[in-house]
DNA sequence: TGACAATTGTTGCTTAAGCAACTATAGTTT
DNA sequence: AAACTATAGTTGCTTAAGCAACAATTGTCA
């Protein structure tokens, strides 16, 4: 994968000529796309950590408590794989949020293995908070976008985010 | 700085009108520009750290490496600000890092407190690895990218952050 | 039925970030 | 000079994520 200009370089209206954007040579690290995402992502993160912060939830909280709130999971297992975490973590996370009594644990009758996953209405109150938080954040972030622009905005990182998916495993070549 | 819209909004060609694009009734998460960019920097930061394993980096000990080969920084203090680094943090990573024989620690002599840091020829080299795979990664996202839509994303992003910056403050109205 | 495999949840370990408390040193003010 | 203020670095604490090991189940297949 060393020459990425091998012999002559097809260009037409149909295939876009590979571009490298970034080089390593004179490489300026805030200007780049993953640097301006990151902190962006960052301040937000922040910023919704301060806006749930009354109702008792920080950063790591909400997605799993939201995620059970809409029904995206309803044991552990399930709400791990859903919020992308690991098993451990989550039973940490949940001990927490049991803690502040947001949800409870019931071991299931039927499945013995399984641990069910109920709010409480503590934690119904604080879901419910979630969307509007949230929502409230990221039109601030696109304030003064048009319509044209947050879709086009949205095109590419839907496309940056495939990319970024078949970039976990580059070279899956060897197998049949 | 604090009233965009006063009075009467006045919309004409010039000035956009304020667009909520996400309302909490209804609101899909996975689709929202907060979630592909979290998506997308998490599957990045993970091919990173990917890369840079064999040189002994983990995710979170790239940058600050990176910034004291380029020379922004060469105290722990300095380094933390360059990162947006808490400083006990900052100390307990430099523990590591010198572990691995990646840097050095050296008090200063003119300025007691401080501790001037340095690169191993290891830490060096391992730097020296470390713009290569950041543009590598990063031009993998953009692969079909044309440079206008590059250009394009880059100013989106660029807006956004801004508007972020604004948000973590977003009622600084009681200060004369 | 009995051996093996898979799944679920838990716990211990390391890495990591943020906050508060603390010491040591340096600079500033009265 | 003495008092204060600020800065630099460290350490303890909590929250947090990922990994490996483990026990308790459940499912599968010979």
């Amino acid at each position: 994968m060393s020459e990425k200009y091998e012999s002559t370089p097809v260009i037409d209206a149909l295939s876009c000529p590979p571009v490298d954007f970034y080089q390593a040579e004179g490489y300026a690290p805030e200007e780049s796309v993953g640097y301006l995402m990151r902190r962006t992502i960052a301040l937000l993160a922040h910023g919704i950590e301060r806006e749930l912060e009354p109702a008792g939830l920080t950063n790591a909280q909400w997605l799993p408590l939201l995620k059970l709130h809409m029904g995206s999971g309803s044991t552990a297992a399930e709400l791990a794989r859903a919020c992308e975490l690991d098993a451990g973590s989550m039973t940490r996370l949940l001990d927490r949020l049991e803690a502040k009594q947001l949800c409870r644990r019931i071991r299931s009758s039927d499945d013995r293995r399984v641990v069910n996953l109920e709010l409480t209405d503590a934690g119904r109150l604080a879901a419910q908070e979630i969307p509007g938080v949230l929502c409230k954040m990221q039109n601030t972030l696109l304030a003064g976008f048009s319509v044209d622009e947050w879709q086009n905005l949205r095109g590419y990182l839907r496309r940056m985010l495939d990319a970024a998916q078949n970039l976990q495993t580059p070279t899956e070549k060897n197998e049949k």
